[in-house]
DNA sequence: CATGAATGAGATTTCATTCAT
DNA sequence: AATGAATGAAATCTCATTCAT
C-alpha cells in the first residue's frame, strides 16, 4: 500500500527490504526524522545508497511505514491486554501497563510517534483516530453499562491519552527505565476517581451525561 | 543570554532585531523548524538575510528565545490565574482556561513547543521543568490543607499536564477554535473526581500521602 | 590516508577522484590557497560541485592530500640522485639540481608548499621534519667520513634548505624558467667552501664537531 | 601614500588610526591575512567596525602598510650593525645577529612577511627588492676590496637571506625563543666559509668574478 | 570623528534522488 | 537485485563594505 515501488519477490530482497525499514526505525529514533539522512539508514542497514530506492519512493515514505507499524503493534498490545480484567478499570490498568511495558521495550517508536506530527501531520492525525476509534467505542459501552462517568466520551479518551503520553515521556522515554510503581498507582488512583463512577457513588447532582 | 551576538544599542537595532524574532515565531509555527529557512524568516521580517545574523547565532539560537519567551508567558498567564478561585479545584479550572485562551490566541507556540523536543530535547526539558516546579509546589501545599489527593505529587502533575496538552491539541490546536465548553466541562470533571479529597470524601484506606 | 570518505570502488570513481585532486593542485597553484573555492576546483576538474563532497571533506582536505604528494616527489626524486656522485659535495650539486628541475617542471606544487605554513602550520612542519630527518642522517654519515664541516648538523640542513627555497624562489618560481647556470654555479660554489671539509682544509682551531 | 583615505588632523584621530594598524599587525600575525576580519581587528583595537574605514581603503590595504613598516623596520635595524665590524664577515655575522634578535622581538611581523608573498606579490617582492638592493651593492664593494667571494653577488644575497629565512623559521619563530649559540655559530661558519675570500685562500682557478 | 546597523554576494556543505552498470 | 557514482538545488553562515546618524 504504502510502498509504491514493487514488493520484492526473492527472498533476498525481502530481507533487504526488511533490513532497510528496521535500521530505519532506529536511526529515525535515535536522531530524529529531519536528522537523519537515506545514507545514515543505509549504512545502518549494511546496505549500498541505491537499495533504498529500490524498495522505497522516499525518506518520508519509509517513516510512514514504520509510524504504521507501530500503530498496528500498539493497538495489537492494548487490545491483547482487553477481556483480562474484571471490569473498565481494571482493563484500563491492563492497558496502561501494556502501553508501558510497550514504550519500555521500544523507546525509539515511541519518539517517532511524537515527531510524527512535524513530519507528517496528516498520517499523525490518522494514527490518533485510529485508536480513539476503539477506545471510544469501549468506553461508551462503559458508561452504558454504568461503569464509567464522563460528560463527552472522546474528551475523556483524550484525557486517558494525554495521563499515558506524559507520564509515559516522564518516566519511561526520559529516565530509559520502566515506570516505578508508585508514579503507576498514582496515576491509577487519579484515573479510577476521575471515571469510575461506581467507585465513588458521587454523581449526585451533575450534569446528566449526553448520549 | 542566549543570543551571544551583541545586543542592539540603537532602537532602530532593537526593532529589527524584535522584527526578525517575531517573524521567526509565526514561521516556526507554520511550517515548523527544520522546513523553515532563515531567508524564509528574514522575507517574512522584511530585512536582508544577513542582518539575521547580526542579532542571532543560528535558527536554533532563535528557537530556543522564542521557546523561552513562550515559557515565560505561559507562566505568567497561569500563575494570573492563582488565587482568583475559592480552592484549589476552582483555581485549576482557571489555570487551564488560562491556558486553553493562551493557546488559542498563540496556536504558533503551542506548536513550538511540541516541536520543542525534537529541535533541542534539553531546552524542552527545562521548559517543561520549569513550569512543573511550581505547579508541583502548589498541589502538595494543597494537600496538606487537604484539598488534594495525591500518592505521588509529581505524577499528579504530569497527569494534569498531559490532560491539558492533548485536549488543547484535539481542541484548541486542531479545529483552531476555542475548547467547546462541553469538552471543556467533560475535562474537568474528570480533574475534579481525580484529585479532589474532599468532593469524593473516598480517602478511606488509602497509602498515605508523602510529603 | 588523509580524506575520511570511502576510497573510490570503481574506476570511473577513481578516475572522477583523481580529476579533482589535479585540478585542485593546479588552482591552489595559480590562485593561493584562500583565493580557490571548491567550486573553482570542480569546474577546473569538470565535474559537479557535489561530486568534490563524494571524496573529500573540505577543501583542506584535499589541501593536505596534495601537499603529501608533493613530500613524497621531492623525497624520491633528491634520493634518485643519491649515490650517483663521487663524494658528498657532488651528490648535494645533482640533489639541487634535482630540486630545481624539480621546481621548474611543477612550479605549482612549489607553491603551494610555501603556502602550507599559513593553512596548516602542522602539517608544513611535518613536510619539513620528513625532509630534515634523512638529510641530516646523511650529513651526519659525510661527517664522521671526514667529508663535511658543521657544527650543529640540523643547522646546516637548515641553510642548505633555505638557499635552496629562496634560490628557487627567486630564479625558478619568479622567472618561471630553469635556474641560470651562473646562479646555480656561484651558489654551489658557496656551498661547498660553506661544508667541505677538505676543499678548504682549514678546520683548525675550531671547536669539535659533537657526533 | 598607501592610504587613499584623508590622514587624521586630530589627536584623537591619530590615535585611532594607530591603535587600529597596530591590532592589525597583531591580528595578523596571530591568524594570519586571511583568517582576519576587519571585525577582529577592530574588536582588538576597541573601535566600532566603521571607524575601520575612516582610515583604511581596506583589508588589503592595511595590511601593505604593517609589512613595509616592517621592511623599514629591519632596514634600520640591519644598517644600524654596518659600520661597527672590522671586516665584511663581522659585519655579516652582526645583521644576522641584529634580525634574529628583530624577529625575536616581532614574531608577530616575520609571520606577515611571510604571507604576505600569498597577499600581495607585487608588494612582497619590492620587500625583497628593497633589501637586495642595498645587500648586494655592499657584498660587491667587498668584493672589489677583496674580502668576498662571489660568482653572482645577487645569488649570494639570495643564499644569506634564505639562510636567515630558514634558520629564523626553525629556532626563532618556531620556538619562540632566541636563536641558541651553537646554532648560531655553526650557521656563521658555514657562511665565512662560503663567503669569504681570505679566510680560505682559496680563489685559485675560479672564474672571475662580473662586476 | 565615530558609530554600529544593514547589506548581499559568495563560500562551504549537505543530501535526496537519479542512473548506468 | 544491488551498487555506488554523480548531481545540483538549497541551506547555512561569513564578511567586506556602505551609510545614515
Amino acid at each position: 500500500m504504502t510502498a509504491k515501488r514493487a514488493a520484492p519477490v526473492t527472498e533476498r530482497g525481502r530481507q533487504s527490504r526488511q533490513r532497510i525499514a528496521e535500521a530505519a526505525e532506529r536511526i529515525f529514533g535515535e536522531k530524529g526524522y529531519f536528522r537523519t539522512s537515506i545514507s545514515d539508514i543505509t549504512r545502518e542497514a549494511g546496505t549500498a545508497l541505491g537499495t533504498f530506492y529500490v524498495y522505497f519512493d522516499s525518506k518520508h515514505d519509509v517513516f510512514v511505514e514504520v509510524l504504521q507499524g507501530f500503530a498496528r503493534l500498539i493497538r495489537q498490545t492494548t487490545r491483547a491486554a482487553l477481556g483480562t480484567g474484571h471490569d473498565r478499570i481494571e482493563e484500563e490498568e491492563r492497558g496502561f501497563a501494556a502501553f508501558f511495558a510497550l514504550i519500555d521495550s521500544h523507546p525509539y517508536l515511541y519518539r517517532i510517534v511524537r515527531q510524527a506530527e512535524f513530519v507528517d501531520p496528516e498520517a499523525f492525525r490518522s494514527y490518533y483516530a485510529g485508536i480513539v476509534r476503539g477506545y471510544e467505542a469501549r468506553l461508551r459501552a462503559a458508561m452504558v453499562s454504568g461503569e464509567v462517568r464522563a460528560l463527552h466520551p472522546e474528551a475523556l479518551v483524550y484525557c486517558l491519552l494525554g495521563i499515558g503520553d506524559l507520564i509515559g515521556m516522564r518516566w519511561a522515554y526520559w529516565t530509559g527505565k520502566p515506570i516505578p510503581p508508585d508514579v503507576f498507582d498514582s496515576m491509577m488512583q487519579f484515573i479510577r476517581f476521575g471515571m469510575d463512577r461506581r467507585g465513588t457513588g458521587s454523581t449526585n447532582g451533575e450534569k446528566e451525561i449526553p448520549t
